[in-house]
DNA sequence: GTCTATACTTGGATAGAC
DNA sequence: GTCTATCCAAGTATAGAC
């Protein structure tokens, strides 16, 4: 066994490359968008040789696919850990704004949105709105919990409003993706700070007249 | 110059030609993606020569350029067709619902968004973008006049504001497109319908304490 | 203006040496 | 498991006949 850390199995640099690889293919996509990222190109970017593509993920498609999967179960951890710091309403929007700011710099969104928006047939479709499902319910939860007092289901739907949001999200870091220096988008999260302080204020006035309607 | 009526000039066949090219490479995309928009492939569809791309385009990037900005332009006309019916925000929802169903259908929006989706530098994000403002000025000028006597500027701004259901917009329109038997881009219209009505009833409750403070 | 034929390029994928 | 060399398919674009 001690001749492991002098000259690691076979197996174990297979898995560091493949790493090395899944890791270029995010940046490659990331960088030059999804009509560029060709195993040549990939190859390139990573330094390792184009063949190694076939080898470990049989195709360019397949790489890919596993990419976003990856991609994907990494930020819907850090999403779920940020929810974990909630407060009311306004929190969300912090913490949406913060996301998003992360996001533009480590460009991971970018690969995802890339993902999305290139996507044509509906069975590639159809696993990309799986991923999409855990960011809905993630911020279904995320609203509800934020929402506390505030008798939100009796107002909205909260499934419909968590959908709705995520469809902005996705749209406002699409729209930041074309063009970064003319993005807006700090402006409007600042206006749905606004927005949120206002509800805030109104669930207030509301509380006490309909708030103790649980369970009657 | 009768004889133009017999035999059409050579210039007159050319515009119609020119005419079906974009035409089918919109088709093309729509239908295919546009990774699939080949050359080739836009010609198979419209049933005329490959070479003829080149000769009245150039490139099929010049093409795909030119239909977009034509489909752009077609696309925000009707739409202020669609704003001049405006009465309320409920309205306004309404109509958002009625074009998102008819894009959907038109595949038009699958065009807007494969474009995004291939666009990397910002100079071609920026064509995009600038077509996007088009959009904005549009919802912004809807939001307003829907608003009517709600005093809209002092709880959001409504630049941002607008900035924000465009993004939603457009959201929406990815995800439906993913996959259109699992959308639920209606629902979501109808949880915004009761949000505008909610919105509506809490104007008319303040409208009297805080709607006489213009020019004052 | 439109068609046929073709030159040229790029990208996916595999065979076989190491 | 990795590299070199290469095949093959598909795409852009052009030349030249009609």
């Amino acid at each position: 066994m001690s001749d492991e850390r002098v000259r690691p199995p076979a197996s174990d640099r297979g898995a560091a490359t493949r790493e090395r690889i899944l890791e270029a293919a995010l940046e490659t996509v990331r960088r030059d968008g999804f009509t560029e990222a060709t195993a040549r190109a990939i190859a390139a970017t990573g330094g390792f040789n184009q063949a190694l593509i076939f080898y470990h993920f049989g195709s360019v498609e397949a790489l890919l696919d596993e990419a976003f999967r990856q991609a994907s179960e990494h930020q819907v951890a850090r999403y779920r850990e940020a929810v974990a710091e909630l407060g009311g309403l306004t929190d969300l929007v912090e913490i949406a704004r913060r996301l998003h700011e992360e996001d533009l710099e480590s460009g991971s969104i970018a690969f995802v949105t890339q993902m999305m928006a290139a996507a044509n047939d509906p069975e590639r479709g159809g696993v990309l709105l799986d991923r999409f499902e855990l960011w809905i319910a993630l911020v279904q939860e995320a609203l509800e919990q934020a929402a506390g007092p505030i008798p939100l289901a009796s107002v909205v739907s909260p499934r419909e409003a968590a959908y709705a949001i995520c469809a902005m999200f996705l749209g406002i870091e699409i729209m930041s993706r074309l063009d970064p220096d003319r993005s807006e988008a700090d402006q409007v999260f600042t206006m749905m700070e606004q927005v949120a302080g206002v509800i805030e204020q109104l669930a207030s006035l509301i509380a006490p007249i309909a708030g103790t309607s649980d369970g009657n």
